[in-house]
DNA sequence: AACGTAATTAACCAAATGGTTAATTCCAAA
DNA sequence: TTTGGAATTAACCATTTGGTTAATTACGTT
């Protein structure tokens, strides 16, 4: 692994753990066992740094999602498949939404304008929302609402993770189980409003 | 208004719209329009300052919510008086969902452990909610999951919403006409959910 | 008016932090 | 083997930041 690599992957856990005002250098160069120096040799700033990560890291939002939920006729499939790669993508990044959702909070939005996939969420999504509403394939619920329900209820466990530790006493084996269990019960919920 | 208080608001607004890590202890007092002293003076240091606040924003969470839920007889109704009243909560402290969050994943969950109103949480929600299961009055969805869920749906839009504004094309009028549809949207979203 | 306590301020301090620099080491090409 | 540019390091720097202190002011009580 090159010193590069070394500090990109250092500074992506540190900024992801800590987010921005809490990572510092220091530890980043530790954490990747190479001299601080090295940080601003290959990076420039601790802005230009953290820039360069969250920009990759916010494509990892929706990735491969749009082709894997193409290939589905049915709206409802569609969203069924949306949960279960979403979930499979913050299983392996469960810091991804806190970190994204306290940078677009303290700075602008400037950052992620770019690498949100608005043209396919308003284009595709919402459209073939419409057409199957209209079709009286399901119900007629309004089609951003839905989507940004979808959303909060995928995300929430992984934000909230602490707060439900808590109130499963701080059984990890609860916890684990009961993301597991998640994904099903989230598409029946997604069936249980849409299905007509 | 005295010292103390004066202090007290401006902390407050300061660590809910920064953090932790981003607010300056100069920032505090200038906002205040005293000097810096006065905050340690008045609270000992940027930790109890940080402590006496959160201690009293995270009660806020669930106030009196408690109460108007337990006058509503159905389980349903229950939860859509949670929604509407959750709802009104955020809306006076639309930072309260980021900084809790952010708060209890920095640092332990030593903070709110007795803030948390598990026990009303599993002994009242969740065991209701299995009695009217088990009477065949709802269906018969994981009570936890699902209480995660309606959290999830209620605190996205707060957390997200530059995102969210981002995707209306920056159109403030239409994310309030958003979120003052909301309520009403996630109400539907339960009744189909639970209703059998 | 004098006294004493609480409130307030300006100046100061030590530690932490992001960033720089000059010197040194590596290493591949000639 | 020499050489030149890239990689690496230790030491250093300026600024910021949380916190302290000693002195001053405000103000209610006797």
């Amino acid at each position: 692994m090159t010193t590069e690599e070394k500090i990109f992957l250092a500074a992506e856990n540190e900024f992801m753990e800590k987010g921005f005002d809490g990572t510092r250098m220091q530890a980043i160069a530790d954490r990747a066992g190479i001299n601080k120096a090295m940080l601003h040799y290959y990076f420039r700033s601790k802005d230009a740094l953290f820039e360069k990560i969250f920009q990759e890291k916010i494509k990892l939002i929706f990735p491969k999602i749009g082709e894997d939920v193409k290939k589905k006729k049915s709206f409802i499939e569609k969203v069924e498949v949306f949960i279960e790669t979403y979930y499979q993508l913050l299983s392996q990044y469960p810091f991804l939404p806190l970190f994204v959702i306290t940078t677009m909070n303290k700075k602008g939005n400037e950052h992620f304008a770019k690498n949100l996939p608005v043209d396919f969420f308003r284009d595709f999504f919402i459209a073939s929302m419409f057409e199957e509403i209209s079709q009286g394939k399901i119900k007629a619920v309004n089609p951003l609402q839905f989507a940004f329900s979808v959303l909060g209820m995928s995300v929430f466990p992984f934000l909230a993770r602490p707060a439900i530790l808590h109130v499963v006493n701080g059984n990890q084996e609860i916890f684990e189980e009961l993301m597991k269990g998640r994904v099903e019960e989230l598409k029946k919920y997604v069936r249980y409003i849409l299905t007509p």
